[in-house]
DNA sequence: CTTAAATACAGAAAAATTTCTTTAATAAAA
DNA sequence: TTTTATTAAAGAAATTTTTCTGTATTTAAG
């Protein structure tokens, strides 16, 4: 599966996903060494952290345009910018969240979205006694309010962290007001139209690949 | 990458890691239906709900043993008990998860583990206002009481949900005590024995691939 | 009873992704 | 200064994963 690079240099490279996948992981390593005084990076280095081939580092990091210096490695803070230009992590996409439960709740005050250019501007439930409350400044309304605020505001990305058997209704109402893209928690395959952004995460698709190792390597 | 089938046939055979990702989701799909008093799936079926293609379900089911039937599909209750025998979800896996914070506590909460035979019996913080208390029944200790309920359990899974910063020693711990198989949500390289199996859930690689389409989309 | 449509399944082909190989550059060590 | 070691980068090769093709089967329709 590939996705498109838009630079500032006009034309449109194809990445892959696994690549799409890995880069905020490399941003997020390169930060944490920026904060510690460093100032060059090298593929070897980000490929023991995360115990990849270090040639699929520097090749995935290509496609950010950065050039790297040979024996040295690459500028982070050239690197950290391109990324987030890159990722779109420094463009700011405004996110409704509809079910203000446990996840939804982890979600909303996870300060971690901030870097990545999302911010939850606001929340909805219809348990009552969720309504009129706000989780970390992020006020919970009906879910009625939905359609006046969309209008309004311009938001692109709905997340929905309902039970499965809301997230349907809560999908269409969505794209109906006009959302981009649909970021589903609920274990449920949603119906949506060929326009509309999904990207389904499925927690336990990372449990099973841990259980099956455990069976795996408990045989030998 | 690639995992293995340890079916009750003896052999072995090597079923590819998107393949055992996708799997639960089948199951969670089929479990539905059995709800609904179905008693067959076809392939087709259930890759029109994915937006798969219909000979890859095939192919990913055919990891399971379970023999289809031409014009009819599968039998939904032999292939629940076979995905769930080759998943390991009808196994017990006891779990230990560290940081009760918001995001480890909608783990902890989170109901559908049971049905993956994954459950959680104690939760450990340094935080004085949560030790001492339960969340949805589970019993939330100080990091010190780790050793002694390791050592009594089985327990093989443990899972982080701490700050970053605390993550690599919580992760040291538990390798000292024995547990198998990490499942570390902290964005953060953990370093860890080769023979730990660690799996990473980073749910920013999710927004990065809706923010890459939105950005890509939004050129056309 | 015959025909048509839908499906599973195996194998081949294609596509995507990762890993390997080679080259050139350059910083650090001798 | 010369040598050595490390790295980026490009392209080739290998591997993995997905998609396509063909065949057989079987249910349902005509
Ligand atoms: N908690 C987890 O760790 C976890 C993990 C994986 C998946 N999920 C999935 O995420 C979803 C939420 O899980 P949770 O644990 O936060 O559950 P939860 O019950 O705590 O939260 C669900 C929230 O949705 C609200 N809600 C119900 N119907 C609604 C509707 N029609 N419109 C708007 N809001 C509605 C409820 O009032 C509640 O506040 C579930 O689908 C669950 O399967 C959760
Ligand atoms: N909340 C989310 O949606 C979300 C999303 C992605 C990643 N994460 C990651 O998950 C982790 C937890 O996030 P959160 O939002 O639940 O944060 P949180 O602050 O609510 O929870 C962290 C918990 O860990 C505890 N803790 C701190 N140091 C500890 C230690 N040394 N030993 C044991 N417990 C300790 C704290 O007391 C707290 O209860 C973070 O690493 C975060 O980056 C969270």
């Amino acid at each position: 599966m590939e996705t498109t690079l838009s630079s500032s240099a006009k034309q449109s490279v194809a990445v892959p996903e696994p690549t799409v996948r890995r880069l905020p992981t490399y941003l997020n390593i390169i930060k944490n060494l920026q904060q510690a005084e460093h100032t060059y990076v090298s593929a070897p280095t980000l490929a023991r952290i995360l115990r990849l081939d270090p040639t699929q580092v520097t090749k995935d990091l290509s496609y950010t345009g950065v050039i790297g210096k040979t024996r040295v490695g690459y500028q982070i803070s050239e690197l950290v910018e391109a990324l987030e230009d890159f990722l779109g992590f420094n463009r700011k996409h405004e996110a409704f969240l509809v079910g203000a439960g446990y996840l939804g709740s982890a979600l909303i005050q996870y300060q971690g979205f901030r870097e990545s250019g999302m911010r939850i501007v606001a929340a909805f439930d219809i348990d009552k006694n969720k309504i009129g409350t706000d989780i970390a400044g992020v006020p919970v309304f009906h879910l009625e309010k939905f359609r006046d605020l969309t209008e309004r505001l311009h938001i692109t990305i709905g997340i929905i962290t309902t039970p499965p058997s809301a997230a349907q209704n809560v999908a269409d109402l969505m794209i109906g007001w006009g959302i981009k893209a649909i970021w589903n928690f609920a274990p449920i395959g949603l119906k949506v139209p060929e326009h509309i952004i999904l990207q389904d995460t499925h927690i336990y698709a990372n449990l099973a690949v841990i259980l099956n190792k455990l069976d795996h390597t408990a045989l030998k």
